[in-house]
DNA sequence: AATCCATTCAACCGCCTGGGT
DNA sequence: GACCCAGGCGGTTGAATGGAT
């Protein structure tokens, strides 16, 4: 059989609506409700596709829509939402209050983008431009302007003790998956060590500053460590395709029972990794993009585990890192 | 005034996913 | 399980616009 395709080619009219097209459109919507977009075309005596027709009450004619300039808030908040979502322009969107998907990735992509390659930061990875440098990246430098994950009291409720057990068996799952790909003493050692963890969230750069100072950056600094690093998680960009082995049924109940644990062991555990020099160097291919992070997080989708709280820590600076993670301090000498 | 160039953003395209059968 | 369909999504395009020369 053959798929009828979404709409006719012949005939159809594309570019610009205008405002007659939109008043039709609107006026049906409002009479019949959306959906069954494929056929309004013809019941609305449009000439569009339907595809056409839903693109544009979605993003243009909905009642509910906010036009105009974005506010700091506005950039703020898609800022630190495109830290944790990547470039899920739809997930971000439901965050940000009557503005649609489109109308963010156009903003992202022609302003805030530049804004954060003028400030020295990716906006891939959300990480500074100066990795190494640890100068113009100094948080202290500018505290006032964290307004991401700047949660110090969720730090606090967090502190609580990681069991080794569930360190390992979270470790346990990272090395099944990674494997092939990562030196296995690496993960061994990390493993063996049982350290105790605590969880540590910090904010990232300010996302408003960018247009206003180009000055400096904000990322953190470490006293003991010489590269500045905070780890970006993408939870939602994770392509499920990634991994083609299933869970290990075993371990499956003790992770989900641990979760609000491991999301904090990974946590830390991975700013040791994204800290250290030699295993940045062993695992490059896996830290790329902060692919690591991410495909780490994908064990925590594929469990079906809510992802809040691990969201909620998804950056962890590396100069908070605490003495308790004696194991994975030792390995790294 | 004319032309060029950069920027913006609405709209399009192709792919993916989930639900129904 | 295979297939179809509708809707959704992200990346890209190109017309419109404005500033620079």
């Amino acid at each position: 059989m053959v798929r009828t395709p979404c709409c006719r080619a012949e005939g159809l009219k594309k570019g610009a609506w205008t405002q007659e097209e939109d008043q039709k459109l609107i006026a049906y919507v409002q009479r019949h409700g959306e959906g069954g977009w494929r056929t309004l075309p013809d019941k609305a005596g449009l000439k569009r596709c339907g595809k056409s027709c839903r693109l544009r009450w979605a993003n243009y004619l909905r009642p509910d829509i906010k036009r105009g300039e974005f506010s700091q808030d506005e950039e703020d908040s898609i800022i630190n939402l495109h830290a944790i979502h990547g470039n899920k322009w739809s997930a971000i969107a439901r965050k940000i209050p009557r503005r649609t998907d489109n109308e963010i990735k156009n903003h992202w992509n022609t302003h805030i983008k530049k804004c954060l390659v003028k400030k020295g930061i990716d906006p891939l990875t959300h990480k500074s431009l100066l990795d190494g440098a640890g100068k113009s990246s100094d948080h202290s430098a500018h505290p006032e302007k964290s307004s991401v994950h700047d949660d110090k009291d969720d730090q606090n409720s967090n502190n609580k003790k990681l069991s080794g057990s569930s360190s390992a068996r979270f470790l346990n799952r990272v090395a099944n998956r990674f494997g092939h790909r990562i030196n296995h003493n690496v993960l061994s050692d990390i493993i063996g060590s049982n350290g105790l963890l605590t969880s540590h969230t910090t904010p990232t750069t300010s996302v408003s500053e960018c247009e206003r100072s180009t000055s400096s950056s904000s990322t953190h600094t470490s006293s003991n460590l010489p590269i500045n690093r905070s780890i970006t998680v993408d939870a939602t960009s994770l392509s499920s395709s990634t991994f083609s082995d299933s869970p290990d049924p075993c371990l499956y109940e003790e992770i989900v029972g641990d979760i609000e644990d491991m999301t904090r062991f990974s946590s830390r555990c991975l700013s040791h990794v994204l800290s250290h020099e030699d295993l940045l160097m062993s695992v490059e291919s896996c830290l790329e993009n902060t692919s690591f992070m991410r495909e780490i997080t994908m064990i925590f989708q594929e469990d079906k585990i809510e992802t809040t709280s691990f969201n909620d820590s998804y950056v962890t600076p590396i100069n908070e890192v605490d003495d308790s993670c004696e194991g994975i301090d030792n390995y790294f000498g």
